[in-house]
DNA sequence: CTAATCCCGACGGAATCCGTCGGATTTAGC
DNA sequence: GCTAAATCCGACGGATTCCGTCGGGATTAG
């Protein structure tokens, strides 16, 4: 029997996903004021600092965060908020967003799939991709700071049109 | 150092979406032509017959196909394979696409985490799952049993508009 | 009766996830 | 200089999930 809420999923974010973002959604907060130390981050928000040195490694990699060293150190984003997709920071922590092998981008992974020939289902995973891509692309971190219900939600992107809320995608679960 | 290619990241199926997925447009193509079996279709597709028994118990739970025990007995679709999404069978195989708990339809899952009240990036998960949702409900399994090139894709879904296809989402990984 | 097939539960190796720990290095302030 | 604050780095290990395998029971066509 499979778990009631499988922790794991088609789609899913690990702690990596969650806690990555919101290091980086404080980061924005502070943006301008100069380096934020991870001791505050952790406290503020809860979270195993170091856990978060880890995390914040692959950030740094990305180019999405400069990291001062020493007293009084810490990190600081290296462009303003509202220029930092969403999609850059889930792929910096989670790696690509390629459900399968053989629905990525680069070519050469997507040819360790060596069913692509004929297989048919294919385009459903590249499908379900851009799907993913797009909606992290349409989301900023400036997006994500305003505390809830005090300002705009998503200003809801230009390509994407609103409409056709799909109700109802969980099953309905009894009540543990 | 984080693997070149994860086999897990922010999306990502596992092999009973996948297989499951294969065995469905195995389904599909034999449709209205009475049961198949599992031999058949492990044959068929290369997978192990004994884990693909594993799978289907989800899928005959679902109500998506039906069994037929004995000699000459198999599976077989419950409707018209344009009538089953494949946002019910990726469901059906991997669980709520929820990509955390806090992002679950279902208001009681929902309320498990308890931040939601002033958390802002809640709304970054649930668009990611809405954009999954409509990408595996735009999709149905007919549009997957025909062979690559000899028929029509995707008909340019309804609620979908076709447009900006957001190239290089993947980046560029050195050989290895 | 026999062979084919679905059905069911349990098991186990491998990998991944989620951190923890200990220490090395750099820097600001005294 | 010394000290305390902070980033950096590599390794480790328990828990969980994944990916099947295995053995046997029940059902049915021929």
């Amino acid at each position: 029997m499979r778990s009631i809420f499988p922790t794991s999923g088609a789609v899913h974010f690990s702690t990596r996903g969650e806690y990555g973002v919101r290091l980086m959604v404080e980061l924005a907060r502070h943006s301008g004021e100069g380096a934020v130390s991870l001791a505050e981050i952790a406290d503020h928000e809860e979270l195993p600092r170091p856990y978060l040195e880890q995390l914040v490694v692959s950030l740094r990699d990305a180019g999405l965060v400069t990291s001062t060293r020493g007293a009084h150190g810490g990190y600081a984003l290296t462009r303003q908020p509202d220029a930092i997709h969403m999609s850059e920071v889930i792929r910096a922590l989670e790696g690509p967003l390629a459900p399968m092998v053989c629905a990525s981008e680069d070519p050469i992974h997507a040819a360790a799939c060596d069913r692509t020939a004929f297989c048919t289902v294919n385009p459903l995973w590249m499908k379900v991709r851009e799907a993913v891509a797009g909606a992290l692309d349409s989301v900023t971190l400036a997006d994500l700071t305003h505390p809830r219900g005090t300002a705009h939600p998503f200003h809801a992107g230009t390509s994407t049109d609103p409409v056709v809320v799909h109700a109802e995608h969980e099953l309905a679960i009894p009540t543990p």
